[in-house]
DNA sequence: ACGCCATGTGGACGGTGTTCACATGAGCGG
DNA sequence: CCGCTCATGTGAACACCGTCCACATGGCGT
């Protein structure tokens, strides 16, 4: 009887952390359907709790949408890191550069391939409030270290780093939406790899 | 005073063409709020019609999305012919391809900056089913015919020009996107225009 | 032990998309 | 000119959504 949906024996009563559990749920809604999927009510029923209690920790599902698009880009980046520790690094530290810039780039659109209802939700992360500065989403952080590297190692000129972040993060990102929503959707595996792999280099020719 | 479209008091019985009507009223409603704006209910109800005559001259809500954002794209391209139109071009044939290339970007860019609600819908276009071919919206047609005139004006090497339009596309569109709701949405014009022209310049550098 | 107050509940309101049986009238065949 | 037919529009209904309210509950500090 006392059986409950997230299988502990004895109810809490009071829900030991719902917050935690609500952006865990939208997390798992998300991903399957998008942001559109994510609905108050849908969450709270999963994890089994009145649609109302969820307004004990959460404005709006504005709001729990906000925060379930900072924990995504959040992950997003562990597959970039991953990536670069995998990469075999023999080659000198400019080569390493370059190619570490190339790895951001892929392993953006790789994310937004593998998890598209995660890369739908990843946008609505800036709120309007000013919730935090300009843009420090993890992501774009990542990108932005690996673009000081390359001026570090030579690849790239002190003169064209100023606003080199915007190229690449528009290329990539603006991708990402070509072959996930846009009009390549669907396309086969190689040729979404070819056209990654252009875009990419692509931009980074254009920026050096 | 008789002859009119919208506000006639002799009451159409029969409305005389709804789906157009439809079509219309729900482009207004995108333009200010987005897609998320384009409720069926408010669109008849701004029509003058019960909520269930819409599916007299629509499959869905997603239809009529869908409809509107292919009249979106086909408006696109409206302001980026007249960009070109007003373009004086005393210059060589080359200066002139590659400035028509240039003004292709800038002008989707402005249109996203100056229409938000309608660039937002205009992503909606194409349809899973096997609804046209693979991607001639209006304006990927605009950018491919800039890009082979860069290519008959010898500006652009035809072995580089396969796969030239998904890094053009991308770099645009992705600026686009970060400009209008990404983390740079809100900065002021000035930067805005620096932004757009770099990232438009970088692609261009970097296809050629 | 008691009471406060954060937390969760049930119900309500107004909004949405969608479908149904039904009404209406425009246009056509006779 | 009449009357039938069928596309078109209606009203009500269903299921869902976000959100707010007055109220219940019980964990925890005093």
């Amino acid at each position: 009887m006392s059986s409950d949906s997230t299988a502990e024996p004895s109810r809490p009563y009071h829900h030991g952390d719902l917050h935690a559990a609500l952006l865990e749920t939208a997390l798992d809604l998300a991903r399957e359907g998008g942001p559109a999927a994510v609905s108050l009510r849908e969450v709270t029923r999963r994890v089994g709790v009145s649609p109302a209690a969820a307004y004990r920790h959460v404005r709006d599902r504005e709001a729990l949408l906000r925060a379930a698009a900072r924990e995504v880009q959040a992950r997003m980046v562990v597959p970039m890191r991953e990536r670069r520790a995998r990469s075999d690094g023999p080659a000198d530290a400019a080569a390493r550069a370059l190619d570490r810039l190339r790895g951001v780039g892929l392993g953006y659109i790789d994310f937004a391939l593998a998890e598209p209802g995660w890369f739908a939700t990843a946008l609505l992360g800036a709120g309007d409030p000013p919730d935090e500065g300009p843009a420090h989403a993890a992501p774009f952080l990542e990108l932005l270290a690996a673009l000081d590297d390359c001026v570090e190692t030579g690849v790239l000129s002190p003169s064209r780093r100023p606003g080199a972040e915007f190229s690449c993060w528009s290329a990539v990102h603006g991708c990402a939406e070509l072959l996930v929503r846009g009009p390549l959707r669907g396309a086969d595996a190689e040729t979404v790899r070819t056209i990654a792999e252009k875009v990419v280099d692509d931009i980074i020719a254009g920026i050096r």
